[in-house]
DNA sequence: TTCATCGTCTCATTATATGGGACGTTAAAT
DNA sequence: ATTTAACGTCCCATATAATGAGACGATGAA
């Protein structure tokens, strides 16, 4: 799960940084939900010094987060934190609503998962990430099942990269502002330009291609889907582990998943 | 998704009270983002008159809100707002962590699909629910694909039945407390002597039938799953469309739904 | 047994939350 | 086109809660 972070990571730096101001409290409280969901299981005083803050604070947040239901303790003799099923029941809702998304794609998925037989991801954007919001499991097994909420950098996923193919000029500009790292490395940096032509030949194909990628090697392709207004926002793959998913075989699936992809595109457009 | 819901929130009806004390502004905070994600799109005036609360300290904290990155709002001149993808990819965190189980479920549950053809569900207590935390497809068709996040009352789904039937007697009798509803109902409540008698049955027998469970009618047979201290704690499901999943078909599946479900507990308990 | 570290709690001080109400704007009703 | 009720936004004096240093006993490692 690392690797959806790993971009994230450099900006956060700063939001990590403590800014008094209105709403403190709230955004403390966040943080460190967040925080635990990445540490977890994690307790009072590791977390107080990873965020440099007060030991008491910390432990005042942790209980009014217990209270409210968003955290949970073991019941050891030094607590360790956890975050609850609250997080994912809230964002199961908004999956739900999001998507007008979802109930168009759901048939689609469906139909293109008998029709190649391997697992289908629906993803959102979600600024520079995208998540997992929806999985159809192909019908082969040893499949490959990576748990919705994950996220990606968006320079690194075959429905990412096709979403980065797509998007405005300004906005496009703005992403490689920030130095982005080849998957499984945390220094290896992608020069912009290699990027760029990559992207100019997603756009000519109107599909994209990841190998080999983690956390479990997976493989896939990808297209971007639109909303009325032309605009890119989410993504629909076709997933396999990369030993049985070679790039012959993802050429071979790509006419129908950009014909998916295009569908819901229009069920989309038609509210 | 209002299933979830329904027991819920006669009892949040109190939690929606307004306690002053310490935290206060966290816990309003996490209730306008719980709010928001059931109601979204939402306006902050409608927001505040739900909510019995002031206009400005409604706005000022879903400015906060925004600010963090857990709310977002649409463009019009009237703004709607909606959560964000932030509590998907934090719960997916906590999923992808909380679950030795996860792990330890994944490959029973491929293995039951394919021995079935139908879909896995593998549920996680949360409080008096029981949350959708993975699903794998059956190989069938016109299949049912709800959503991760989804939460349903312990009394309602298969699986949280058979958990219910194997909580420790003061967690039992605490739960029965307050009454149950029946399904598709608000005003329907189930005698608890009947309640009592069909955990007796699923008890003796191992696994609980549910039969057109909203939203989509559904049927299932679900098994409790234990951990090392023998607590039941999640519960695993076949699902299917109620009409073709009817009592004798699920009974026909129940050997192999119990035979996995002790397989994760065994699973479990091997760290 | 020693001892550093942990979780927990208190309290005087400081900082923020609070919400009534005013203002300009929007969109529905007339 | 005009009216009007409801909306989003913001200000500011007051009430309220956050803050964090430090104390304490409990825990687990050395």
């Amino acid at each position: 799960m690392d690797q959806g972070k790993q971009s994230g990571e450099a900006k956060r730096a700063t939001d990590d940084a403590d800014p008094r101001g209105p709403s403190r409290p709230v955004g403390l409280a966040l943080r460190l939900v967040e925080r635990v969901a990445e540490w977890q299981p994690v307790g009072a005083s590791d977390l107080a010094r990873r965020l440099a803050l007060p030991k008491a604070t910390v432990h005042r947040l942790l209980l009014a987060l217990e209270t409210f239901g968003w955290l949970e303790r073991d019941g050891g003799s030094r607590p360790l934190w956890s975050v609850s099923m609250r997080p994912i029941a809230v964002g199961g809702r908004a999956i739900e609503w999001k998507s007008g998304l979802r109930i168009a794609a759901l048939s689609v998925m469906d139909a293109l998962r008998h029709e190649t037989g391997e697992s289908i991801h629906l993803g959102l954007v979600d600024g520079e990430n995208i998540v997992l919001i929806e999985r159809i499991d192909g019908v082969n097994s040893v499949n490959i099942f990576l748990p919705v909420g994950t996220s990606w950098d968006l320079s690194w996923s075959s429905s990412g990269k096709s979403v980065l193919a797509h998007m405005p000029e300004a906005e496009l500009e703005n992403f490689l502002k920030t130095p982005r790292y080849r998957r499984k490395s945390e220094t290896d940096i992608i020069p912009v330009a290699e990027l760029r032509d990559e992207l100019a030949l997603i756009r000519e194909r109107g599909f994209a291609i990841s190998v080999g990628v983690p956390p479990a090697a997976s493989s896939s392709i990808g297209a971007a889907i639109f909303d009325k207004r032309g605009k890119p926002f989410a993504g629909l793959s076709i997933t396999g582990a990369s030993d049985r998913l070679r790039e012959e075989q993802l050429l071979a699936l790509a006419p129908r998943l950009v014909a998916a992809a295009r569908r819901i595109s229009i069920g989309m457009s038609m509210d």
